[in-house]
DNA sequence: GCGACATACATGTCACGACATCAAAACTGG
DNA sequence: CCAGTTTTGATGTCGTGACATGTATGTCGC
């Protein structure tokens, strides 16, 4: 098999296995991956629209962030509202549960991640992030996580 | 934000990126990568039961290879048959057409593990393959590709 | 040989993810 | 001001993925 094959399979077992373990944790507080990266990015973001969610949304590069919204209204997590300066967007915000849910998946998700520090030790894991970061560049996805980086970055200002 | 937490997001990113060039192209023959996946495992190692099929799956892990089956049988490219030995066992096989629509896929693969190929250039591949076998080696996914490689390497003696 | 257990597969359900379509609201050039 | 275009979001559809359940078939202990 060549190396790029492996590659392609091999990120994908990845990407597979992290869900996997982030879904098993995430179900104890009744909240899916794709709902907790919602919940972290209004939670450190405070409220935007549905459309500033989307460009950050890494899981969900479509114009579907809709219906994961949906969810989380339904789980009385987010609330919506209608925009007043334009009525076309829509406003969405945490609820306090959805803060206090938000918070539960920040020390779940720190806990994998120092599950994955610890895996990755000895591991030039720098290099890596490079080469992804290239190659994600032009994608859908890849804008989806620069936003997030450059959002994070004028946040910390 | 931290780096596991990059190297999350990033590798979810490479995953939907490489899907999605896979999807455009493959969508030209009327194929989806998952269906993709079995057509080239069947091509390479013969009829097969579902569960063998099962085990070297990494795009679908858990029991449900029979819908994607389904898909493909309904396409004409596949061809079910029960088992003479075990009759709970369904028997896999490429059809005629199956087998030149499996063609057709190797070709556009190699096509995308080009371009791959390229723009892994410069980078140490091997340190990431190494990592990602380590950190998937217990998973249904990452045993499902060592499964593959396994398999390959029986097929080629 | 038969009852308990295990295996192989099918199927129901839920939540995505990608794509296309649609309607309402805002903007734009003349 | 107003017809045409763009933007924003909702919604329909399809094909996964993950999980649970159901059913037919094998297997094993006694």
């Amino acid at each position: 098999m060549r190396r790029a094959e492996q590659l392609r399979y091999l990120i994908l077992a990845a990407q597979r296995e992290g869900n996997r373990r982030l879904t098993g944790r995430l179900g104890e507080i009744g909240v899916t991956p794709a709902q907790s990266e919602v919940l972290r990015i209004l939670a450190g973001h405070g409220p935007m629209a549905l459309r500033e969610l989307g460009e950050m949304l890494v899981c969900d590069t479509g114009a579907s962030p809709s219906r994961i919204v949906d969810r989380l209204v339904g789980a009385g997590l987010v609330e919506r509202s209608a925009s007043e300066q334009d009525r076309r967007q829509v406003r969405l915000a945490l609820t306090q549960d959805g803060r206090a849910k938000a918070e539960r998946v920040a020390e779940i998700e720190d806990q994998l991640y120092d599950q994955l520090d610890r895996a990755a030790k000895g591991t030039d894991v720098e290099a890596f992030l490079e080469f992804l970061t290239k190659f994600t560049h032009e994608s859908p996805a890849g804008r989806a996580f620069a936003n997030r980086v450059a959002a994070e970055g004028r946040r910390k200002k």
